[in-house]
DNA sequence: TTCGAAATTCAATGATCGTTGAATTAAACC
DNA sequence: GGTTTAATTCAACGATCATTGAATTTCGAA
């Protein structure tokens, strides 16, 4: 169970990010976890329609390097969310324009509307962050 | 002298501008373009300091076929600017917020404050690394 | 203690990327 | 004409990328 890296959003630099925002997939993942209100409510699962499940993983681990998810562990599941404040605070308004722009691309994979209420029962008061 | 492709801006997909994006040279390059304020005054000369002559076009290449820059010809000189309006029409506030980011990197190559003023003679020195 | 679900890791692939250096085009200037 | 200047094109290279499929880890539940 070793804890997953996440790089201290000070050594991101700007093209590494941008780097990691330049493929369909990993973009239509950040649009999907835009759209869940609920923090660390999206689960990896979530996201088999995308692709296979080893190719998820890699693109997973590329947004999570690039400091742009955090990833929370919690038994056999993960759960991703995206690093809004911190990223807000090194890149001021850059992964709102970002997330607005991708979500305008009708060629991005999406996923149902069903599985944002039906991604439930988690008992998310375990330490935050 | 065939007259440089510039694709439509609608045929442009985000994850295409990302790519384009993710690279420091590039991003040195559009922060540069950024701060001419006179359109079409920054020839591809003057970006000798980034990179040597064939990498430059490369990186120029890029840039243009993402639908970042536009590229004139006038003789045999290259004159680059970065599509603003059009790339504000296709995704608003991006390129601003882009470009705020690269600005705040410390290790994107950077360009002498001598060859904003009309510089036409310019032979910089300052080649490190 | 075995079974199954969730997700990662690993090795292999073909494609694209960033970079170099030499050759090439194209216009300008004597 | 020949030369110079600006920039691109081309072939090569090693590095990284996106993708696949099989093997592996980890944990929860029966």
């Amino acid at each position: 169970m070793k804890p997953v890296f996440h790089p201290d959003i000070e050594d991101v630099a700007p093209a590494d990010v941008f780097g990691a925002l330049a493929d369909p997939i990993r973009l239509g993942i950040l649009v999907a976890l835009s759209d869940v209100n609920e923090v660390d409510k999206a689960r990896c699962s979530h996201f088999t329609a995308f692709a296979s499940p080893s190719l998820l993983s890699y693109h997973f681990a590329k947004l999570r390097e690039a400091g742009i998810t955090r990833m929370r562990v919690e038994g056999t599941s993960r759960y991703l969310s995206i690093r809004r404040e911190e990223l807000n605070q090194r890149f001021p308004g850059l992964i709102d324009s970002v997330i607005e722009t991708a979500r305008r691309d009708p060629n991005l994979p999406r996923l149902g509307s069903e599985w944002l209420a039906g991604a439930e029962q988690a008992q998310g008061q375990t330490s935050s962050r």
